[in-house]
DNA sequence: ATTCTTATTTTGATCCATCAAAATACAGTG
DNA sequence: CACTGTATTTTGATGGATCAAAATAAGAAT
């Protein structure tokens, strides 16, 4: 019965840890992230580490133990899997669906978590492309390149999206660059710190390297079905997409 | 910007409050309702009065002010359409939604809970018969007769089963006596402190006063539409009702 | 090596929600 | 009216999470 506030620090650190070579985060990066003062962090991580879920090592870093990972992957699986319910079924847009899953995923029991898992199809990856680990904790992480060192000239298709800020999400979503879009980087301009992305048969697409790492892609001839979630709607406006007009999940009791 | 404490104990002082005449309730009622010790009752009335939600009498006992009724409303609204998403989407069992809605409520931001309010239709009952209030914080509460005070031999459809209990719950869903259900009072014996009520075909069920008083009917002949709930699968065990084969509540984009 | 800079830890305090147990008020009842 | 039993309030303490600000360690720069 980890308190909501712990279960945000492993899943934060999780996250933190998840693509840098060292397995220890330095205090002040966790803080930050956390959006606390450094000495809370510390004051954190120290009864974290007393419950054996981190291991800490003063002025070096915090890291993950095998049972803290255990717990964050169980958390990571329920924001990812309420995410992606809030986009399906609710249809929320993608943009603003990670700061709403912040609530709802201590709120969210294991009874409630396995019927959304059902409804949504055991499905395996979140709305941005993110793997939802398995039930018993389990992730697979595939290896992927993103638009910043893509060879130019193949065809190929957007995977996933590293980066949850709204306003750079609506960017992405604008551009035309969410999951299961195809694109192909027309050139690299190492001079301007950019790429050129064309996506259908639009003029290509100006992304500053930064920005381009964040978009990870597959081979276009890639199987699709497990790695790109479905897809929602582009009409942020319109309501009606949102709004099944007849929605009967269950048969009417005699 | 309540704490979810707070708005528990809104919640919980505007449902003990209904259904009495008193407008005042003894601070060790709202004690044991909320499950804690009177003191911490006290000192946290204290906190409502000071924030103007509470009326608070010393000895005499707490009431809600408009403003605390406003809050209560709100919350409940979060909860009984939450119960009632929990029941028709995900296909959870009556008798545990309640518990359920307890942590989810608190979870459930505005714009996610207008998106539930329209996928369900905006509808104007809870799973247990009970009115859910506008978003506007107004609700209707229709004064109902129970089946322990119900006369004999008419025809009448349940509307309201006002206990949370999941094991009252159970049984009375076995009974086949759950909201929407049609049913005829056989006969009160009042010697024996229970009333016999048909429910279709079946040989009369007995029910204890105190059981048959929190069942509440109105007169099979009125319009249904605004105090039913959609009913939910009463065939328990089986799953897969509750999990639409084909969900596709967007289109696909290009 | 001494000093400066920056990250981290420590210390002391606060807020919220709770409990245990002692003190107090109130409502009967003899 | 005094007495007793019950409900309520007070008091003092605890645990969790946080902040502000002072102390300290480690690296980098001179």
């Amino acid at each position: 019965m980890p308190t909501s506030t712990v279960e945000n620090y492993l899943r934060r650190l999780y996250l933190e840890l998840r693509g840098r070579a060292d397995p220890l985060l330095p205090l002040g990066r966790l803080a930050r992230a956390m959006g606390v003062v450094p000495g809370t962090a510390t004051a954190m991580v120290k009864a974290l580490a007393d419950a054996g879920l981190v291991q800490y090592e003063p002025r070096g870093g915090v890291g993950l133990t095998a049972r803290g990972e255990q717990l964050a992957l169980h958390v990571v699986r329920r924001h990812r899997l309420v995410e992606l319910f809030l986009v399906q079924v609710l249809g929320l847009d993608w943009s603003v669906v990670d700061a709403e899953a912040e609530d709802l995923e201590h709120a969210v029991s294991e009874r409630v978590l396995e019927r959304i898992d059902a409804l949504l199809g055991r499905p395996k990856v979140d709305p941005h492309g993110d793997p939802i680990p398995t039930s018993r904790g389990q992730i697979e992480e595939p290896r992927r390149i993103s638009l910043a060192d893509c060879p130019p000239g193949r065809s190929q298709r957007i995977a996933q999206v590293l980066d949850q800020d709204a306003a750079f999400l609506s960017f992405v979503q604008r551009q035309g660059l969410a999951p299961g879009a195809i694109v192909t980087v027309v050139r690299r301009q190492n001079a301007a710190d950019a790429v050129s992305v064309r996506v259908g048969q639009q003029a290509p697409v100006a992304l500053g390297l930064s920005a381009a790492a964040k978009v990870l892609v597959e081979p276009a001839s890639a199987p699709r079905h497990l790695t790109s979630p479905r897809r929602h709607s582009e009409r942020r406006d319109s309501r009606s997409h949102t709004l099944p007009r007849k929605r009967r999940p269950f048969p009417a009791v005699s």
